[in-house]
DNA sequence: ACTTCCCTACTACCATACAAGTCAACGGAG
DNA sequence: CTCCGTTGACTTGTATGGTAGTAGGGAAGT
Protein backbone atom coordinates (compact mmCIF):
# COMPACT_ATOMS: atom_id res chain seq x y z
CA UNK A 1 0.00 0.00 0.00
CA UNK A 2 1.70 3.13 -1.12
CA UNK A 3 1.37 6.65 0.30
CA UNK A 4 -2.00 8.90 -0.23
CA UNK A 5 0.10 11.59 -2.50
CA UNK A 6 -2.69 13.82 -3.24
CA UNK A 7 -1.87 17.34 -4.96
CA UNK A 8 1.19 17.53 -2.40
CA UNK A 9 3.18 18.82 -5.11
CA UNK A 10 1.50 22.46 -4.68
CA UNK A 11 3.86 22.92 -1.87
CA UNK A 12 7.28 24.36 -2.29
CA UNK A 13 10.31 23.99 -0.58
CA UNK A 14 12.40 26.72 -0.15
CA UNK A 15 16.26 25.83 -0.63
CA UNK A 16 17.54 28.55 1.57
CA UNK A 17 15.74 27.56 4.89
CA UNK A 18 15.63 24.38 6.81
CA UNK A 19 13.81 21.35 5.19
CA UNK A 20 12.37 19.92 8.41
CA UNK A 21 10.02 22.93 9.18
CA UNK A 22 8.81 23.44 6.73
CA UNK A 23 8.24 19.61 6.08
CA UNK A 24 6.57 20.48 9.15
CA UNK A 25 4.03 22.99 8.50
CA UNK A 26 3.15 21.24 5.05
CA UNK A 27 2.10 17.83 6.96
CA UNK A 28 0.80 19.81 9.88
CA UNK A 29 -1.72 21.95 7.62
CA UNK A 30 -2.58 18.54 5.46
CA UNK A 31 -3.71 16.81 8.71
CA UNK A 32 -5.52 19.14 10.11
CA UNK A 33 -7.19 19.82 7.04
CA UNK A 34 -7.96 16.13 6.47
CA UNK A 35 -5.90 15.92 3.52
CA UNK A 36 -3.99 13.40 4.74
CA UNK A 37 -7.03 11.16 6.78
CA UNK A 38 -6.62 9.36 10.58
CA UNK A 39 -4.49 5.83 10.34
CA UNK A 40 -3.51 6.43 7.07
CA UNK A 41 0.51 5.45 6.53
CA UNK A 42 3.30 8.44 6.07
CA UNK A 43 6.59 6.71 4.67
CA UNK A 44 9.60 8.35 5.40
CA UNK A 45 11.95 7.57 2.00
CA UNK A 46 8.41 8.12 -0.21
CA UNK A 47 7.81 11.51 1.27
CA UNK A 48 11.72 12.19 1.27
CA UNK A 49 12.05 10.64 -2.50
CA UNK A 50 8.90 13.45 -3.41
CA UNK A 51 10.70 15.95 -1.78
CA UNK A 52 14.40 15.12 -2.83
CA UNK A 53 15.39 15.18 0.41
CA UNK A 54 16.83 12.84 2.38
CA UNK A 55 15.01 10.78 4.97
CA UNK A 56 16.30 12.67 7.72
CA UNK A 57 14.12 15.72 7.58
CA UNK A 58 11.13 13.89 7.40
CA UNK A 59 12.10 12.15 10.57
CA UNK A 60 12.70 15.14 12.12
CA UNK A 61 9.09 16.65 11.07
CA UNK A 62 7.51 13.43 11.95
CA UNK A 63 9.07 13.91 15.31
CA UNK A 64 7.56 16.77 15.91
CA UNK A 65 4.45 16.52 14.55
CA UNK A 66 4.26 13.37 17.29
CA UNK A 67 4.49 15.65 20.49
CA UNK A 68 1.95 17.24 18.40
CA UNK A 69 -0.30 14.45 18.94
CA UNK A 70 -0.83 14.38 15.13
CA UNK A 71 1.09 11.40 14.18
CA UNK A 72 1.77 7.99 16.05
CA UNK A 73 5.61 6.78 15.12
CA UNK A 74 5.20 2.29 15.95
CA UNK A 75 8.83 1.64 16.23
CA UNK A 76 9.71 -1.06 13.36
CA UNK A 77 6.11 -1.04 12.06
CA UNK A 78 5.29 2.25 10.56
CA UNK A 79 4.17 5.77 11.43
CA UNK A 80 0.82 6.65 10.59
CA UNK A 81 -1.43 9.96 11.12
CA UNK A 82 -2.86 9.43 15.13
CA UNK A 83 -7.25 8.97 15.17
CA UNK A 84 -8.43 11.83 16.75
CA UNK A 85 -9.00 11.59 20.83
CA UNK A 86 -12.08 11.94 21.65
CA UNK A 87 -11.54 12.43 24.79
CA UNK A 88 -8.77 14.93 24.53
CA UNK A 89 -10.74 17.26 22.39
CA UNK A 90 -13.79 17.33 24.90
CA UNK A 91 -10.74 18.40 27.03
CA UNK A 92 -8.92 21.03 24.89
CA UNK A 93 -12.56 22.36 24.65
CA UNK A 94 -12.83 22.41 28.43
CA UNK A 95 -9.57 23.79 28.84
CA UNK A 96 -10.67 26.88 26.22
CA UNK A 97 -13.95 27.67 27.81
CA UNK A 98 -12.13 28.43 30.90
CA UNK A 99 -8.94 30.47 29.37
CA UNK A 100 -11.09 31.98 27.09
CA UNK A 101 -14.09 33.25 29.54
CA UNK A 102 -11.45 34.49 31.78
CA UNK A 103 -10.29 36.66 29.27
CA UNK A 104 -13.56 37.87 28.22
CA UNK A 105 -13.93 38.61 31.60
CA UNK A 106 -11.49 40.77 31.86
CA UNK A 107 -11.92 42.39 28.54
CA UNK A 108 -15.27 43.26 29.80
CA UNK A 109 -13.92 44.79 32.86
CA UNK A 110 -12.51 47.64 30.63
CA UNK A 111 -13.89 47.90 27.54
CA UNK A 112 -11.84 49.72 24.54
CA UNK A 113 -13.60 50.91 22.15
CA UNK A 114 -10.52 50.37 19.57
CA UNK A 115 -10.68 47.07 20.17
CA UNK A 116 -14.59 46.87 20.05
CA UNK A 117 -14.25 48.60 16.39
CA UNK A 118 -11.52 46.42 15.33
CA UNK A 119 -13.47 42.78 16.59
CA UNK A 120 -16.62 43.95 14.47
CA UNK A 121 -14.69 44.39 11.82
CA UNK A 122 -13.48 41.26 11.42
CA UNK A 123 -16.61 39.60 12.08
CA UNK A 124 -18.06 41.98 9.43
CA UNK A 125 -15.14 39.54 7.21
CA UNK A 126 -16.12 36.46 8.78
CA UNK A 127 -19.52 37.03 7.38
CA UNK A 128 -18.59 38.12 3.93
CA UNK A 129 -16.50 34.02 3.62
CA UNK A 130 -19.13 32.63 5.90
CA UNK A 131 -20.72 29.85 3.66
CA UNK A 132 -18.17 30.10 0.36
CA UNK A 133 -15.04 29.04 2.41
CA UNK A 134 -15.25 27.14 5.36
CA UNK A 135 -11.29 26.62 5.13
CA UNK A 136 -10.57 30.44 5.21
CA UNK A 137 -13.54 31.43 7.99
CA UNK A 138 -11.36 29.43 10.07
CA UNK A 139 -8.53 31.10 9.68
CA UNK A 140 -10.91 34.46 10.29
CA UNK A 141 -12.23 32.82 13.42
CA UNK A 142 -8.88 31.73 14.65
CA UNK A 143 -7.74 35.56 14.30
CA UNK A 144 -11.17 36.64 16.25
CA UNK A 145 -10.06 35.00 19.22
CA UNK A 146 -6.21 35.07 19.16
CA UNK A 147 -7.39 39.23 19.13
CA UNK A 148 -9.00 38.39 22.20
CA UNK A 149 -6.04 36.96 24.32
CA UNK A 150 -3.85 39.74 22.67
CA UNK A 151 -6.33 42.31 24.10
CA UNK A 152 -6.33 40.86 27.33
CA UNK A 153 -2.71 40.99 27.45
CA UNK A 154 -2.25 37.12 26.97
CA UNK A 155 -1.36 36.60 23.80
CA UNK A 156 1.72 34.03 24.41
CA UNK A 157 -1.60 32.30 26.42
CA UNK A 158 -2.90 31.46 22.90
CA UNK A 159 0.13 30.09 21.77
CA UNK A 160 -0.29 27.24 24.86
CA UNK A 161 -3.44 26.16 23.05
CA UNK A 162 -2.70 25.72 19.79
CA UNK A 163 -2.14 22.22 19.69
CA UNK A 164 -5.40 22.26 21.24
CA UNK A 165 -7.07 24.17 18.45
CA UNK A 166 -4.94 21.84 16.32
CA UNK A 167 -7.44 18.73 17.16
CA UNK A 168 -10.66 20.84 17.39
CA UNK A 169 -9.87 22.26 13.87
CA UNK A 170 -9.51 18.50 12.72
CA UNK A 171 -12.90 18.00 13.65
CA UNK A 172 -14.23 20.73 11.82
CA UNK A 173 -12.70 20.01 8.87
CA UNK A 174 -14.04 16.25 8.94
CA UNK A 175 -17.29 17.64 8.01
CA UNK A 176 -18.00 21.18 8.22
CA UNK A 177 -21.61 20.54 7.67
CA UNK A 178 -22.72 20.05 11.19
CA UNK A 179 -21.32 23.35 12.05
CA UNK A 180 -23.72 26.17 11.85
CA UNK A 181 -21.61 29.39 10.56
CA UNK A 182 -23.81 32.00 10.97
CA UNK A 183 -25.15 30.62 14.46
CA UNK A 184 -21.08 30.93 15.23
CA UNK A 185 -20.46 34.26 13.78
CA UNK A 186 -23.78 35.74 15.76
CA UNK A 187 -22.04 34.11 19.06
CA UNK A 188 -18.92 36.49 18.10
CA UNK A 189 -21.36 39.35 17.92
CA UNK A 190 -22.69 38.44 20.98
CA UNK A 191 -19.36 38.21 22.61
CA UNK A 192 -18.38 41.78 21.38
CA UNK A 193 -21.66 43.19 22.51
CA UNK A 194 -21.91 42.01 25.93
CA UNK A 195 -18.12 43.17 26.15
CA UNK A 196 -18.86 46.71 24.69
CA UNK A 197 -21.47 47.46 27.31
CA UNK A 198 -18.94 45.93 30.38
CA UNK A 199 -21.23 43.40 31.34
CA UNK A 200 -18.56 40.41 33.06
CA UNK A 201 -20.99 37.37 33.67
CA UNK A 202 -22.94 38.28 30.36
CA UNK A 203 -19.65 37.96 27.89
CA UNK A 204 -18.20 34.80 30.28
CA UNK A 205 -21.73 33.15 29.53
CA UNK A 206 -21.71 34.13 25.89
CA UNK A 207 -17.85 32.81 25.67
CA UNK A 208 -18.38 29.86 27.05
CA UNK A 209 -21.56 29.14 25.02
CA UNK A 210 -19.81 30.08 22.06
CA UNK A 211 -17.18 26.98 22.98
CA UNK A 212 -19.74 24.88 23.93
CA UNK A 213 -21.34 24.95 20.01
CA UNK A 214 -18.73 21.77 19.26
CA UNK A 215 -20.49 19.66 21.45
CA UNK A 216 -23.13 19.62 19.52
CA UNK A 217 -21.27 18.53 16.21
CA UNK A 218 -18.66 16.35 17.88
CA UNK A 219 -21.03 13.37 18.61
CA UNK A 220 -22.89 13.17 15.12
CA UNK A 221 -19.67 13.88 13.57
CA UNK A 222 -18.12 10.84 15.95
CA UNK A 223 -21.22 8.64 14.41
CA UNK A 224 -20.59 9.82 11.14
CA UNK A 225 -16.62 9.18 11.08
CA UNK A 226 -16.39 5.98 13.52
CA UNK A 227 -12.66 5.23 11.95
CA UNK A 228 -11.60 8.44 12.57
CA UNK A 229 -11.87 8.63 16.23
CA UNK A 230 -10.56 6.93 19.47
CA UNK A 231 -10.96 6.76 23.12
CA UNK A 232 -14.58 7.47 22.08
CA UNK A 233 -17.58 5.92 23.42
CA UNK A 234 -18.27 3.47 20.82
CA UNK A 235 -14.81 2.95 20.33
CA UNK A 236 -13.17 2.66 23.30
CA UNK A 237 -10.13 0.71 22.47
CA UNK B 1 34.62 27.24 26.64
CA UNK B 2 33.35 23.54 27.48
CA UNK B 3 30.05 22.02 28.44
CA UNK B 4 28.65 22.17 32.12
CA UNK B 5 28.41 18.52 32.86
CA UNK B 6 28.45 17.94 36.23
CA UNK B 7 27.57 14.85 37.59
CA UNK B 8 25.48 14.16 34.36
CA UNK B 9 26.76 10.09 34.26
CA UNK B 10 24.27 10.20 37.07
CA UNK B 11 22.41 8.85 34.66
CA UNK B 12 22.55 5.94 33.00
CA UNK B 13 20.62 5.01 29.82
CA UNK B 14 19.06 1.70 29.37
CA UNK B 15 20.10 -0.42 26.02
CA UNK B 16 16.89 -1.42 25.09
CA UNK B 17 14.92 1.43 25.07
CA UNK B 18 15.15 3.59 21.92
CA UNK B 19 18.12 6.59 22.97
CA UNK B 20 16.56 10.05 22.21
CA UNK B 21 13.46 9.65 24.37
CA UNK B 22 15.83 8.72 27.32
CA UNK B 23 18.23 11.89 26.70
CA UNK B 24 14.93 14.26 26.32
CA UNK B 25 13.77 13.23 29.49
CA UNK B 26 17.49 13.77 31.10
CA UNK B 27 17.89 16.70 29.57
CA UNK B 28 14.20 18.23 30.57
CA UNK B 29 14.52 17.43 34.25
CA UNK B 30 18.20 19.00 34.59
CA UNK B 31 16.92 22.28 32.73
CA UNK B 32 13.70 22.55 34.89
CA UNK B 33 15.82 21.61 37.99
CA UNK B 34 18.13 24.37 36.84
CA UNK B 35 20.68 22.12 36.39
CA UNK B 36 21.38 23.28 33.07
CA UNK B 37 21.05 27.06 33.76
CA UNK B 38 19.30 29.61 31.29
CA UNK B 39 22.24 30.60 28.67
CA UNK B 40 24.53 27.89 29.34
CA UNK B 41 25.49 26.12 25.94
CA UNK B 42 24.83 22.32 24.75
CA UNK B 43 27.20 20.84 22.13
CA UNK B 44 25.61 17.92 20.29
CA UNK B 45 28.92 16.07 19.66
CA UNK B 46 30.21 16.61 23.60
CA UNK B 47 26.87 15.04 24.42
CA UNK B 48 26.89 12.42 22.39
CA UNK B 49 30.42 12.07 23.17
CA UNK B 50 29.21 11.57 27.13
CA UNK B 51 26.79 8.87 26.57
CA UNK B 52 28.65 7.20 23.60
CA UNK B 53 25.96 7.53 21.10
CA UNK B 54 25.89 9.39 17.50
CA UNK B 55 24.89 12.78 16.88
CA UNK B 56 21.37 11.97 15.85
CA UNK B 57 19.54 10.89 18.84
CA UNK B 58 20.99 14.05 20.95
CA UNK B 59 19.69 16.16 18.03
CA UNK B 60 16.33 14.56 17.84
CA UNK B 61 16.01 15.44 21.83
CA UNK B 62 17.29 19.16 21.13
CA UNK B 63 14.28 19.44 18.84
CA UNK B 64 11.60 17.96 21.22
CA UNK B 65 13.33 20.27 23.71
CA UNK B 66 12.88 23.35 21.34
CA UNK B 67 9.14 22.37 20.58
CA UNK B 68 9.01 22.38 24.93
CA UNK B 69 9.98 25.93 24.38
CA UNK B 70 13.60 24.99 26.77
CA UNK B 71 16.05 25.02 24.18
CA UNK B 72 16.83 27.48 21.22
CA UNK B 73 18.79 26.20 18.73
CA UNK B 74 20.50 29.05 16.47
CA UNK B 75 21.38 27.44 13.51
CA UNK B 76 24.95 27.01 13.21
CA UNK B 77 25.51 29.20 16.07
CA UNK B 78 24.88 27.28 18.99
CA UNK B 79 22.09 25.20 20.83
CA UNK B 80 21.83 27.15 24.39
CA UNK B 81 19.53 27.02 27.38
CA UNK B 82 16.30 29.02 26.61
CA UNK B 83 15.91 32.26 29.46
CA UNK B 84 12.73 31.49 30.91
CA UNK B 85 10.25 34.15 28.86
CA UNK B 86 8.87 36.78 31.92
CA UNK B 87 5.47 37.19 30.29
CA UNK B 88 5.00 33.21 29.28
CA UNK B 89 5.04 32.38 32.77
CA UNK B 90 2.80 35.12 33.36
CA UNK B 91 0.19 34.02 30.54
CA UNK B 92 0.71 30.54 31.60
CA UNK B 93 -0.20 31.12 35.08
CA UNK B 94 -3.07 33.12 33.77
CA UNK B 95 -3.89 29.53 31.69
CA UNK B 96 -3.71 27.53 34.77
CA UNK B 97 -5.50 29.80 37.10
CA UNK B 98 -8.84 29.76 34.74
CA UNK B 99 -8.21 25.45 34.33
CA UNK B 100 -8.70 25.11 37.44
CA UNK B 101 -10.49 27.19 38.87
CA UNK B 102 -13.29 25.45 36.49
CA UNK B 103 -11.93 22.52 37.59
CA UNK B 104 -12.39 23.44 41.35
CA UNK B 105 -15.81 24.25 40.62
CA UNK B 106 -16.77 21.13 39.22
CA UNK B 107 -15.53 19.18 41.97
CA UNK B 108 -17.17 21.26 44.60
CA UNK B 109 -20.52 20.83 42.45
CA UNK B 110 -20.51 17.04 43.37
CA UNK B 111 -17.94 16.24 45.68
CA UNK B 112 -16.70 12.94 46.57
CA UNK B 113 -16.03 11.91 49.93
CA UNK B 114 -13.48 9.26 48.66
CA UNK B 115 -11.58 11.95 46.75
CA UNK B 116 -10.90 13.97 49.69
CA UNK B 117 -9.92 11.37 51.75
CA UNK B 118 -7.08 10.81 48.81
CA UNK B 119 -6.54 14.58 49.18
CA UNK B 120 -6.09 15.32 52.75
CA UNK B 121 -4.01 11.93 52.82
CA UNK B 122 -1.24 13.14 50.24
CA UNK B 123 -1.49 16.71 51.99
CA UNK B 124 -0.68 14.83 55.03
CA UNK B 125 2.57 13.91 52.93
CA UNK B 126 3.35 16.75 51.38
CA UNK B 127 3.68 18.14 55.17
CA UNK B 128 5.95 15.75 55.72
CA UNK B 129 8.56 16.34 53.19
CA UNK B 130 7.94 19.90 53.06
CA UNK B 131 11.23 21.98 54.53
CA UNK B 132 13.40 18.82 54.06
CA UNK B 133 13.07 18.30 50.12
CA UNK B 134 11.54 20.96 47.95
CA UNK B 135 12.11 18.79 44.89
CA UNK B 136 10.05 16.27 46.11
CA UNK B 137 7.66 18.51 47.64
CA UNK B 138 7.42 19.86 43.80
CA UNK B 139 6.32 15.97 42.64
CA UNK B 140 3.63 16.04 45.18
CA UNK B 141 2.34 18.84 44.52
CA UNK B 142 2.42 17.68 40.69
CA UNK B 143 0.48 14.88 42.03
CA UNK B 144 -2.16 17.08 44.00
CA UNK B 145 -2.89 19.32 41.37
CA UNK B 146 -3.31 16.11 38.58
CA UNK B 147 -4.95 14.41 41.11
CA UNK B 148 -8.23 17.20 40.87
CA UNK B 149 -8.10 17.01 37.06
CA UNK B 150 -8.05 13.26 36.86
CA UNK B 151 -10.89 13.64 39.54
CA UNK B 152 -13.27 16.16 37.46
CA UNK B 153 -12.65 14.08 34.33
CA UNK B 154 -10.33 16.24 32.54
CA UNK B 155 -7.11 14.56 32.92
CA UNK B 156 -5.98 14.53 29.23
CA UNK B 157 -6.28 18.44 30.09
CA UNK B 158 -3.68 18.58 32.57
CA UNK B 159 -1.30 17.38 29.66
CA UNK B 160 -1.91 20.24 27.85
CA UNK B 161 -0.66 22.38 30.75
CA UNK B 162 2.81 20.72 31.05
CA UNK B 163 4.73 22.64 28.98
CA UNK B 164 3.65 25.98 31.78
CA UNK B 165 4.31 23.24 34.68
CA UNK B 166 7.51 23.01 33.36
CA UNK B 167 8.20 26.98 32.71
CA UNK B 168 6.84 27.57 36.13
CA UNK B 169 8.89 25.04 38.54
CA UNK B 170 12.20 26.39 36.37
CA UNK B 171 11.18 29.75 38.33
CA UNK B 172 10.23 28.06 41.63
CA UNK B 173 13.65 25.36 41.12
CA UNK B 174 15.93 28.90 40.97
CA UNK B 175 15.28 29.63 44.53
CA UNK B 176 12.82 28.02 46.31
CA UNK B 177 13.99 29.80 49.29
CA UNK B 178 10.83 32.28 47.97
CA UNK B 179 8.29 29.74 48.05
CA UNK B 180 6.50 29.57 51.69
CA UNK B 181 5.91 25.40 51.46
CA UNK B 182 4.00 25.97 54.31
CA UNK B 183 1.46 28.06 52.89
CA UNK B 184 1.25 26.16 50.18
CA UNK B 185 0.05 23.07 51.43
CA UNK B 186 -2.44 25.55 53.68
CA UNK B 187 -3.61 26.90 50.56
CA UNK B 188 -4.06 23.29 49.66
CA UNK B 189 -6.08 22.59 52.75
CA UNK B 190 -8.75 25.30 52.11
CA UNK B 191 -9.08 24.22 48.42
CA UNK B 192 -10.04 20.30 49.61
CA UNK B 193 -12.16 22.02 52.65
CA UNK B 194 -14.13 24.01 50.51
CA UNK B 195 -14.97 21.36 47.73
CA UNK B 196 -15.74 18.72 50.59
CA UNK B 197 -18.61 21.90 51.66
CA UNK B 198 -19.08 22.39 48.51
CA UNK B 199 -18.65 25.84 48.27
CA UNK B 200 -18.05 26.39 44.42
CA UNK B 201 -17.42 29.81 44.96
CA UNK B 202 -14.93 29.56 47.81
CA UNK B 203 -13.61 26.74 46.19
CA UNK B 204 -12.66 28.31 43.16
CA UNK B 205 -11.55 31.91 45.14
CA UNK B 206 -9.30 29.16 46.94
CA UNK B 207 -7.74 28.16 44.04
CA UNK B 208 -7.29 31.28 42.44
CA UNK B 209 -5.20 33.06 45.65
CA UNK B 210 -3.05 29.96 45.28
CA UNK B 211 -2.13 29.99 41.64
CA UNK B 212 -1.63 33.23 42.14
CA UNK B 213 1.15 33.06 45.18
CA UNK B 214 3.89 32.80 42.20
CA UNK B 215 2.78 36.40 41.59
CA UNK B 216 4.59 37.85 44.71
CA UNK B 217 8.48 35.66 43.92
CA UNK B 218 8.52 36.55 40.57
CA UNK B 219 9.61 39.57 40.33
CA UNK B 220 12.12 39.00 43.45
CA UNK B 221 13.50 35.79 41.55
CA UNK B 222 13.25 37.88 38.65
CA UNK B 223 15.71 40.88 40.39
CA UNK B 224 17.95 38.27 41.99
CA UNK B 225 18.61 36.31 38.81
CA UNK B 226 17.72 39.14 35.77
CA UNK B 227 20.25 36.71 33.83
CA UNK B 228 17.61 34.28 33.39
CA UNK B 229 15.11 36.21 32.28
CA UNK B 230 14.17 37.68 29.13
CA UNK B 231 10.65 39.59 28.12
CA UNK B 232 10.78 41.40 31.54
CA UNK B 233 9.89 44.37 32.31
CA UNK B 234 13.58 45.12 33.09
CA UNK B 235 15.07 42.96 31.00
CA UNK B 236 12.93 44.07 27.48
CA UNK B 237 15.07 42.59 25.19
C1' DA C 1 -6.87 -28.96 7.78
C1' DC C 2 -4.12 -26.75 11.14
C1' DT C 3 -0.02 -25.22 13.48
C1' DT C 4 4.77 -23.89 13.55
C1' DC C 5 8.76 -22.05 11.74
C1' DC C 6 11.56 -19.48 8.67
C1' DC C 7 12.43 -16.30 5.16
C1' DT C 8 11.76 -11.94 2.93
C1' DA C 9 10.50 -7.34 2.64
C1' DC C 10 9.56 -3.90 4.97
C1' DT C 11 10.09 -0.38 9.19
C1' DA C 12 12.30 2.98 12.62
C1' DC C 13 16.56 3.93 14.77
C1' DC C 14 21.29 4.94 14.96
C1' DA C 15 26.01 5.88 13.13
C1' DT C 16 28.89 8.20 10.12
C1' DA C 17 30.19 11.37 6.51
C1' DC C 18 29.63 15.58 4.20
C1' DA C 19 28.04 20.39 3.35
C1' DA C 20 27.39 25.06 4.61
C1' DG C 21 27.15 28.88 7.77
C1' DT C 22 29.29 31.49 11.84
C1' DC C 23 32.72 33.60 14.49
C1' DA C 24 36.97 34.79 16.45
C1' DA C 25 41.75 35.07 16.03
C1' DC C 26 45.48 36.16 13.31
C1' DG C 27 48.31 38.72 10.10
C1' DG C 28 49.38 41.98 6.75
C1' DA C 29 48.41 46.57 4.65
C1' DG C 30 47.74 51.33 5.38
C1' DC D 1 48.43 51.37 16.04
C1' DT D 2 44.11 50.58 13.36
C1' DC D 3 41.53 48.34 10.02
C1' DC D 4 40.24 44.74 7.06
C1' DG D 5 40.42 40.37 4.74
C1' DT D 6 41.57 35.57 5.33
C1' DT D 7 41.73 31.39 7.55
C1' DG D 8 40.36 27.63 10.27
C1' DA D 9 38.02 25.62 14.00
C1' DC D 10 33.82 25.49 15.50
C1' DT D 11 28.44 25.00 14.88
C1' DT D 12 23.93 22.95 12.95
C1' DG D 13 21.74 20.83 8.81
C1' DT D 14 21.51 17.10 5.46
C1' DA D 15 22.69 12.71 3.11
C1' DT D 16 23.41 7.86 3.25
C1' DG D 17 24.55 3.29 4.91
C1' DG D 18 23.95 -0.25 8.34
C1' DT D 19 21.36 -2.71 12.16
C1' DA D 20 17.73 -4.70 14.65
C1' DG D 21 13.06 -5.48 15.04
C1' DT D 22 8.27 -6.44 13.02
C1' DA D 23 4.78 -8.48 9.99
C1' DG D 24 3.15 -11.51 6.61
C1' DG D 25 3.33 -15.32 3.52
C1' DG D 26 4.62 -19.77 2.34
C1' DA D 27 6.74 -24.17 3.28
C1' DA D 28 7.37 -27.88 6.34
C1' DG D 29 5.71 -30.67 9.92
C1' DT D 30 1.84 -32.48 12.91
Amino acid sequence: MNLVLGDLNRWRLDPLQAVAPQLRLILRSRIIRNDLRPMSRLSEPELAKHYAVSRQPVREAFITLVNEGLLEIRPQRGTFVKRIDYQSVLDGRFVREAVEADIVRLLAANPDPALIRELRHQIAGQADVARRNFSHFIELDEAFHRTLAHAAGVESAWEYLNAIKSQMDRVRFISNEEFPVARLIKQHETVVDTIERSDRDAAEQAMRAHLREILNALPKIQTLYPDYFEGSPSNPD
